[in-house]
DNA sequence: CTCGTTACTGACAGTATTGTAGATAAGGCG
DNA sequence: CGCCTTATCTACAATACTGTCAGTAACGAG
């Protein structure tokens, strides 16, 4: 698009908020693509539409707009993962749609890749990671839950059988495109949907 | 250590391939803490003891220097995985102590944490990652035990059970020590051990 | 011992990236 | 409408990193 010459492009203001946002935004893209190393000033601020000395004005230095971004990715990644988690239905397949709305989470929406890449960088989040929160509900369930003539499983082992997804599909997440073409028909359905079949029957008999 | 005024320290020189070698030892080790982004060639002949344009000399740019680390450390991590396999021995409990050589590769040795820098780094091997060779060689030993009247499980379900311990290891590698802190009392090991009967009992129940 | 190959070095160039400083203008508010 | 705050800009400084170049010296071969 022709601008007269001699004179700049009109300026724009966003509202400080708008402004930061955006920024996160497209430093984010850039953090779940490559890496916290990626975020350069320039390129954040070239996605944006801003000059690099705009994005230092919101957020004091490179390191401030990092640790920004990870508190952000890490607020999601927490709060869409506690979503999957409820949004599993009640009814019979549980199991199943859980690992699924896990799977939607880490592998679709990128936040095991983000999760993996911030560990590796040293950004480890300071809270836990709320899995044993997460195995404390499942262990409620199959408490209440004694079909048969069963003694109540070791928390421990509950423990277990939930973390044991979760870092299967953490891997999947940046591996599982890889492993699953070399040697799955099914894609990774079919995975999802055997690992439930385990932990089911594995709840059923024990 | 005083040297005389004036004189540079005495120059030392390898033979090429001792060059090579010690260089590559010195970024792979940036490489498994940092990343493939963290090899800068001060840092990495300064570890050595060079100056900087001797690393070029010997590979020519810092790209190819980041690919023939990238190529010995998936060729180590190929040999050290095969040589964990093989090494387990044939006995009873050879589910565990296979999942514990694993474990050592992948974890303890870091080269979990190596691959999972590299598949996100765009680094991605080439080659398979031979979970399927792996899978069929488990599968050959299922076959041959057919305990009672099962029928023959489906190379599937074999493949699965191998995929899903890998996957889990490789977590394991970045994000173990936070995860079994937050709920594991038994360490690394009891979700080993766990894991192990898991399997077993699926091997010996379908 | 001499000589040639080449591992190695210091100095420099070029580029990219973060951060600073001062000027400019957009938009809200009186 | 006029003013003040501040989001935004251009220009520049400072540093870090890769890569080039010409020269030096270590070691083996003859």
């Amino acid at each position: 698009m022709p601008r007269s010459p001699g004179h700049a492009a009109p300026r724009k203001r966003r509202t400080a908020d708008e402004a930061r946002a955006a920024i996160l935004d497209a430093a984010e893209r850039r953090l779940v693509a490559s890496g916290p190393t990626a975020i350069r000033l320039q390129e954040v601020a070239a996605e944006v539409g801003v000059s690099h000395p705009t994005v230092l004005h919101h957020f004091g230095s490179r390191e401030a707009l990092v640790e920004a971004v990870v508190a952000r990715a890490l607020d999601s990644l927490h709060a869409d993962l506690m979503r999957a988690v409820q949004s599993a239905p009640e009814s019979e397949d549980r199991l199943e749609s859980l690992l699924d709305a896990v799977f939607e989470t880490l592998v679709t929406h990128g936040h095991g890749r983000t999760f993996l890449w911030l560990m590796l960088s040293g950004y480890a989040p300071k809270e836990d990671l709320r899995v044993r929160s997460l195995a404390e509900a499942v262990h409620a369930v199959r408490r209440v839950k004694p079909r048969k003539q069963k003694k109540a499983p070791p928390f421990e082992d509950t423990y277990y059988s939930v973390l044991l997804p979760a870092l299967a599909m953490l891997s999947m997440s940046v591996a599982g495109d890889k492993v699953l073409d070399e040697g799955a028909p099914l894609g990774p359905r079919g995975f999802r949907r055997w690992l439930a079949k385990l932990l089911h029957e594995h709840y059923d008999k024990d």
